[in-house]
RNA sequence: GGGCCGUUAGCUCAGUCUGGUUAGAGCACCUGCCUUUUAAGCAGGGUGUCGAAGGUUCGAAUCCUUCACGGCCCA
């Protein structure tokens, strides 16, 4: 154990202290009949010159003693209320007690009436009180609270006890996830779990997390997707399925990206991409509207409205009213790559055509896409699970929504042509073997599932970390993750 | 992977450019006073491996090198 700081050994004191008389610092029960709120209520309630008597439990945020009386705020999980501890009440051992033992941290419970002060705040005049918990660490200071950012991720309990509006933030993102699933839930879809473990990864392009198991000695991989299990599922006769859980991405971490992150997939059968940009517009709308109660917000300075319906612009159009550059005009890497560097653009030189195009999209487009947005029609290098417009082998019927110039949700009309879909993960295969890493593997029984026949389906998948950023203005995943990666230190 | 910035008391921060008594402030903490305070007040008290390790120097929180962790920007 490291060495305790001065304030430390003040608290391990005052522990040994309580124990010596005979009182345990860690009981394992208390008797509550209010939160902090509901005793406020009831003291707001009570017919005139009653003064309801309660006990309440929470931990010692202020303590302002003066001589032979003292005022301290506790807070539960429903916020403060105020307790007054008073000598001639109390008696002088107790009241000695709590000056002498009793710190911020610190759980307590007590017993009193609820009174008015002259300053018009309901407050516990205390007749009992009790240790519920010692708190040995010093909490962070009462006025600027706890800045530090690496202190706030390592320790997040320290960043929950002290920062009210990080509280807030993690309040908001479970109630966004819970409209989500209700949304879902009322337009007969089935929320289903798949594998995380899985013996081959697929249904994005990235990189895997890879593991071991050792009873069956084989390599598994964490998930970097749920679309290729869910579309099974759609083959198996489910016509609405969804998801929500953690996807893993071995890759870097930055404002927008979490190694481990949670993503929303759906599937839709006997509907198309179009058909999904709706429920996505109706979706994310009456979640803003359940959760916020407005379609209006502020995301990093930038008012938004997620009023639908919302633009609609293919992709080519897009690039090249941003660029200039028409990429169907530069059909091979090596022109595309050119097109890029004479207008400025900095590319890796072995970069392959579809990253290419996704360079332009990120740097160009995605930036400016501040009001909700679908870009669609995508180029087919870059959508191997997506189907082929019938008018343009070339591109598919797939759109990326941005909001924000976030990019929050992905879509496609699903391939369901098991000769197609081996074609492209061939392809896929050659990427790889070109020096791609996040090209996709080819799974032999997906391809057999989709050899039973699957019906025309549209899916879609969104990051929920994203949709919580803007609904929390956050403009750090960071900061709507309660836990993040960080490196391991010590 | 590259560039810039940060790391000083439990917390929030000065001090570093321009090296020089014993390293500072506020909150927190300790001692005393104070029975309706609320960033309570009054009087007194620094409780520190200046991120780590080397180096330069008579002398290093301060200058140099390397490393660690974090942040921002770029790739």
């Amino acid at each position: 154990m490291a060495e305790l700081s001065e304030l430390e050994r003040q608290r391990h004191l005052k522990l040994q202290r309580i124990r010596e008389k005979g009182i345990d610092p860690y009981p394992p029960r208390v008797e509550r009949t209010h939160t902090a709120a509901q005793a406020r209520t009831a003291f707001e309630n009570a017919r005139e010159g009653e003064t309801p008597t309660v006990k309440v439990a929470g931990r010692l945020m202020s303590i302002r003693v003066m001589g032979r009386s003292a005022f301290a705020h506790i807070e539960d999980g429903s916020g403060r209320i105020q307790i007054y501890l008073r000598q001639n009440v109390l008696g002088e051992e107790e009241y000695e007690f709590f000056k002498r033992d009793f710190d911020i941290g610190d759980f307590i419970g007590v017993e009193g009436r609820l009174f008015r002060t002259r300053t018009g705040e309901v407050t516990v005049e205390v007749q009992r009180f009790h240790m519920l918990a010692k708190s040995l660490k010093p909490l962070p200071e009462k006025w600027h609270g706890l800045r530090n950012v690496e202190i706030r991720y390592r320790q997040r309990y320290v960043d929950l006890i002290v920062n009210q509006d990080v509280r807030r933030v993690f309040a908001t993102r479970a109630r966004i996830i819970s409209a989500l699933r209700r949304f879902l839930d009322e337009h007969g879809f089935l929320e289903v779990e798949t594998p995380i473990l899985q013996p081959l990864y697929g249904g994005a392009m990235a990189r895997p997390f890879t593991t071991y198991h050792n009873q069956l000695h084989q390599t598994l991989y964490l998930r970097i997707a749920t679309e290729l299990y869910l579309k099974r599922l759609i083959v198996g006769g489910y016509e609405r399925v969804y998801e929500i859980g953690k996807n893993f991405r071995n890759e870097g971490v930055d404002q927008e990206h979490n190694p481990e992150f949670t993503a929303i997939e759906f599937y839709m059968a006997y509907a198309d991409y179009n058909d999904v940009m709706d429920l996505t517009e109706e979706m994310v709308a009456y979640v803003a509207q359940e959760v916020l109660g407005t379609l209006q917000i502020t995301y990093d300075g930038n008012e938004i409205d997620l009023t639908p319906p919302w633009s609609r612009i293919p992709l080519r159009q897009a690039i090249k009213e941003k660029t200039g550059i028409d990429y169907r005009e530069y059909p091979e890497a090596e022109s595309l790559y050119q097109a890029i560097r004479e207008i400025g653009g900095d590319v890796e030189p072995k970069a392959t055509w579809g990253k290419l195009v996704d360079s332009l999209l990120n740097n160009y487009v995605q930036p400016k896409l501040i009001q909700p947005t679908f870009l669609i029609d995508y180029p087919i290098e870059i959508s191997p699970l997506a189907k082929k417009k019938p008018e343009d082998p070339s591109t598919v019927e797939r759109f990326e929504g941005f909001i924000g110039g976030m990019e929050v949700c992905n879509a496609f009309t699903e391939l369901n042509d098991p000769i197609d879909q081996r074609e492209r993960f061939l392809a896929q295969g050659r990427a790889f073997e070109a020096g791609d890493e996040e090209a996709h593997q080819m799974d032999e029984d997906f391809i057999r599932a989709l050899s039973y026949g699957m019906p025309p389906t549209g899916g879609w998948g969104m990051g929920i970390d994203r949709l919580v950023m803007l609904f929390t203005n956050q403009t750090s995943i960071r900061d709507v993750i309660l836990f993040p990666l960080l490196r391991a230190k010590e």
